[in-house]
DNA sequence: GTTTTTTATGATACGTTGTAACATATCATT
DNA sequence: AATGATATGTTACAACGTATCATAAAAAAC
């Protein structure tokens, strides 16, 4: 994993290829993200501006800036938890495939891997027969972590 | 599929086998939840049974409800929709492996379909391999159904 | 280099989903 | 009828999310 400043560095490269931009807040919270290693939610993000940076964040310009980081793939969001990752993309080439995370329903720890493009088109095939139209593969797997699983036991 | 009647029954069938009770608001919530044949919020339901019952049904009554039900494993609660839907086994064997969910984001139209095990063991190698325990391999695929998509277009 | 337009953010208020804590009612058994 | 277990009601609130309108900051046009 390279370091948050090269990540963000990628990240800010992708916005000006996108003819976006990558504005101080939305590089905060996408520092809060990476940072913290795992999902949260969007409260959870107002917290780390307040405690890092000092500023008071409205929910509403978090719930903008990661629509925003969304969009450019540079953050996903599980509805699972109702939180948000970073993207684990962001520093290599940036071209995965359907996402497939494992959440810990303990501790919010987040591994995001590439679905088999076997199991996707299995999953595609699936819903055609059912008649319904996938639009958005991304898996999301109520797990609990190595750590969290010993802790409990 | 049966008429809602039969599932009720056997609904109740089940839940004697089982030592528990299937109360009168407890099938009220069902009945909903098989009536409407879609995906529900607990507060579509509160509706529901104010307007076919004429009954103000807590909040807190329709979260305990819905826990209940899905313990007896007649209801499923989808994460993508923050909705509820009656399962598909009621009127069968319920002998069901992991579920597949295919929800559709517009109407919340819900298919129930049934995982290849060979999906899940899969899925479960690779959580595995991520050092994550799968807890519930249920999934839920964001999805449109044939109506809705017709009706974009 | 100021005006205009677009884009980003702030502020208020509210809607939706869900739960904690404690009180009451109902049922099953003695 | 008294008891204990199960089920439901009530109040208050926490967490998640959005609609709307106002303001600020950046980019483009003049």
């Amino acid at each position: 994993m390279a370091n948050i400043e090269t990540m963000i560095q990628q990240a800010e490269q992708h916005c000006v290829t996108q003819g976006v931009r990558l504005t101080e807040k939305r590089k905060q919270i996408l520092t809060g993200l990476i940072q913290s290693n795992k999902a949260l939610s969007a409260y959870e993000l107002i917290d780390f501006c307040k405690e890092h940076y000092g500023i008071n964040m409205p929910a509403m310009s978090v719930y903008r800036i990661l629509e925003f980081l969304e969009d450019q793939g540079l953050v996903h969001k599980l509805n699972l938890a109702n939180k948000y990752v970073a993207c684990v993309h962001i520093s290599c080439d940036h071209n995965h495939a359907a996402p497939q995370f494992l959440i810990c329903s303990n501790c919010s720890k987040v591994k995001e891997v590439s679905i088999e493009p076997a199991i996707i088109a299995e999953l595609q095939a699936v819903s055609q027969q059912a008649e319904f139209k996938l639009i958005s593969p991304q898996l999301e797997m109520n797990c609990l972590c190595e750590a969290c699983l010993t802790q409990v036991a």
